[in-house]
DNA sequence: TAGGAAGTTTACGTTAACGTAAAGGTTGCT
DNA sequence: AGCAACCTTTACGTTAACGTAAACTTCCTA
C-alpha cells in the first residue's frame, strides 16, 4: 500500500510561523538560492523538501555557518552525476567542515565546563549570603 | 623558589602574529572593551592576560558568539562582590548559554553523521569510477 | 462593495566586525 | 641626516543577513 503524507504543501506564513522567521527571511533564503518553492500565479507554495531545507537553514546558523556555506552543503547532496575531480574537491570541502566541527565540539565542551564552574561558583556565594 | 615565567610582555604585532589575525581587530577588540592593554606612551603593550583574552575572544568567534556576548563572559569572571539579585541574573545568563551550546552539541554530532555518510558515498562512487 | 488579511515586488536602511587608506609620531640603523 | 619599520589616530568603505516601508494584487467576508 502506498504511504499517503502529510499536507506537503506550505504557505510562507506557515512556515514562518513554525520556524519563528520572519517571510523576508524565507524569501531572502530564496534570493540567495537555498529554497526554490513552486508558484500558484504569484504566490510561493512551499513543499516538504523546502521545509526540510529550512530546517537545516537554521541549523547551520544555529552552528554559525554562512548562507552560503549551507548552500554549497545543499549542493553536495544534489551530487549523482560528477567526475572524479569534483568529487576529490568535495571530499576535500567535508575534510575541512568536520575538521572545523570537531573543533568547535572541543571549544563547546571546554566552554561548558567554564560555564558549570562559574555555576557553582554563583550557587555557593549565594549560600554564603544566605546563611548570613 | 619563586617562578619566572614567560616575557609576558607583547607588542601589537607579536599578537597579531601569533594568533593570525590584524592588528586593526586587536584594536577593534580594545575599542569594544575586550581588552585593555597598558601604554607605553602612546604604544600599547599586552600582557599575559590580555593574550589570554584574545584567546578567548576567538574561541567565542568560532562558536558563534558575538563580541558583545563574549564581553558579557568576561564580566562574569570579574564578578566578586556582587549582590544576590546580581547573582541570579548572572545564573540565568549561564544557564542559557549552556542551553544554546547544548543545542549546539547536538546540531554538530548531527552534521558529524551527514558528513560521514556524504564521505562514505563518495568514496563508493570513487571506486566504482576506478574500477572501470 | 468596502475593507481586511495575506500575498507580492522594489528598494533603501541597519548592524557587526572589521578592511583600507590617509596622515603622522618614534626608534634604530647606516 | 635619511629612511625603513614599527607604532598611532581618524575616518570612510564593505559584506552578510536581514528590517522596514511603500505601493500593489488577490481573495474572503460582513
Amino acid at each position: 500500500m502506498t504511504s499517503k503524507i502529510s499536507p506537503t504543501k506550505y504557505s510562507i506564513s506557515d512556515l514562518s510561523k513554525e520556524f519563528d522567521i520572519t517571510t523576508r527571511s524565507i524569501r531572502f533564503y530564496e534570493d540567495q538560492g537555498l529554497v526554490s518553492p513552486a508558484r500558484k500565479g504569484q504566490t510561493r507554495i512551499y513543499n516538504q523538501r523546502d521545509k526540510v531545507r529550512l530546517k537545516l537553514i537554521l541549523r547551520g546558523k544555529r552552528l554559525g555557518f554562512s548562507l552560503a556555506e549551507t548552500g554549497r552543503l545543499f549542493e553536495l547532496y544534489d551530487v549523482d552525476k560528477t567526475s572524479a575531480k569534483q568529487l576529490n574537491s568535495i571530499m576535500e570541502l567535508i575534510h575541512n567542515k568536520k575538521r572545523d566541527l570537531t573543533q568547535q565540539l572541543e571549544d563547546i565542551n571546554a566552554v561548558l565546563i567554564e560555564l558549570n564552574d562559574l555555576e557553582d561558583n554563583c550557587q555557593e556565594t549565594l549560600r554564603t549570603l544566605e546563611t548570613k
